[in-house]
RNA sequence: UGGGGCGUCGCCAAGUGGUAAGGCACCGGUUUUUGGUACCGGCAUUCGCAGGUUCGAAUCCUGCCGCCCCAG
């Protein structure tokens, strides 16, 4: 396997900082880095710290994931760099993932990781080093067209990370190098097999990295106590129907955990109002959003008002038109969360994306106009 | 203390002699570098309680208990 890392020299005289979480995937990129002949610094980031996290692994970025990432630099004979992030995690990820949830929105802390942590300060820090790209395991590609930079999703659709990424920037993107955007996850592995890496057999990472065990309620509640406040459950018409024990367990579109029954058809949360603490739950039908505004956009390529979109990191793009923030589904879309990422795709080249800051109601819409 | 109605899983609810539907909720699993969704699976040996009739009862009979409505 060998992978052009499209350094614009001769490998032998490059230089690549690797990002090492200590998984499969960014190992893996180590591998291929090293195998270009480049001289090749892997870099962890100790991201958080506590008692829970430093035993588990397929989490990423503590305990023994950074052990882990050195034991795979070490076989690479690569140097390898710990840095401790921790106290710009906290603010850059974990403050504003909590501060989100206290506003009743349900952030995407992948995102904002990508955003500010790996891409400023470790694409600054790789830059200080001299390096010539940092390359990450992330399953995107980046493809030169003409003399164009795009970023577009990774080969493997059940892979695709794209959507986690983007916020990156132009500048970014042009220091950055994606090694196994064109592989299939399971070609990895046997990489990393044939390596006699010690993480190849590692499962998956999956649910909120600095949240060990899945249970990130209790993380919010610990900085804002208001969160897990009871009150009040209504319908669409403001009956009450229940109470919840904080406005924190719930995101729109959620069915489980209402914990009402006695209906003829499930309840989903419509809305949350963490001001009066109160959530609002109706019908399947009543998710449907035709509308919504997106705040805060980041283009990567050039702006595009018939986009497909994406408001979820699985399922594919739908279609969808843009005019200025705001962006109109051409079918009703479910479930939609503000503080969710609303990303734009044509085809497979991420365009751009921003985070969800309203939604309309396609059902309220409709009544409006029955009633004109 | 006259009349009427009702009591089946946490909730709603089918089932009027043949051996307990379904929905919601809940639990588990699958999927997943966010949350959520979706999908799959589990969930009353028992029908307010106690007797009786019957080969056989949630379904018929008797008594008791509880709740609701009307009339007091």
């Amino acid at each position: 396997m060998r992978i052009d890392f499209q350094l614009g020299r001769p490998s032998g005289d490059a230089r690549i900082v690797v990002a090492m979480s200590g998984g499969v995937d960014s190992s893996v990129t180590a591998a291929l880095a090293s195998q270009t002949g480049a001289e090749v610094i892997g870099v962890t980031l100790q991201l958080y710290d506590h008692g829970e996290a430093v035993r588990r692994s397929g989490a990423c970025c503590a305990g023994q994931d950074i052990y882990d990432a050195k034991m795979v630099a070490d076989r690479l004979g690569i140097a390898h760099y710990v840095l401790d992030y921790e106290s710009r995690f906290r603010e850059g990820v974990i403050d504003r993932f909590v501060d989100e949830y206290a506003h009743g929105r349900t952030p995407v802390p992948c995102a904002s990781c990508n955003q500010g942590v790996k891409f400023v300060d470790l694409v600054a820090f790789a830059r200080e080093l001299g390096a010539d790209c940092l390359a990450t395991g992330h399953y995107v590609r980046r493809v030169i067209n003409d003399t164009r930079v795009e970023l577009h999703k990774g080969a493997d659709p059940r892979r695709d990370q794209s959507y986690f990424l983007y916020g990156t920037t132009r500048d970014q993107l042009e220091f950055l190098r994606f090694p196994l955007g064109d592989l299939p996850k399971a070609e990895v592995r046997r990489i990393a097999s044939d390596l006699g890496l010690i993480v190849a057999a590692k499962p998956d990472s999956q649910d909120i990295c600095f949240v060990p065990d899945g249970d990130y309620a209790s993380l919010v509640k610990r900085v804002r106590p208001e969160t897990a406040a009871p009150g009040e459950i209504v319908d669409l018409d403001g009956r009450v129907l229940g109470r919840h024990r904080g406005v924190v367990h719930f995101t729109v579109g959620q069915r489980r955990g209402i914990e009402i029954g006695g209906q003829s058809e499930p309840l989903y949360v419509v809305r949350i109002e963490p001001r009066k603490r109160r959530i609002v739950v109706g019908p399947r039908h009543a998710l449907a959003v035709e509308a919504m505004r997106v705040a805060d956009w980041n283009w990567i390529g050039e702006e595009q008002n018939d986009v497909g979109l994406k408001v979820r990191s699985l399922a594919p793009p739908v279609a969808a038109t843009r005019d200025g923030e705001w962006i109109r589904f051409s079918q009703p879309e479910f479930g939609v969360a503000p503080g969710q990422a609303a990303v734009a795709y044509d085809g497979t080249r991420l365009l751009g994306g921003g985070w969800i800051a309203e939604t309309v109601s396609a059902e309220l819409s409709e009544m409006n106009a029955a009633a004109a």
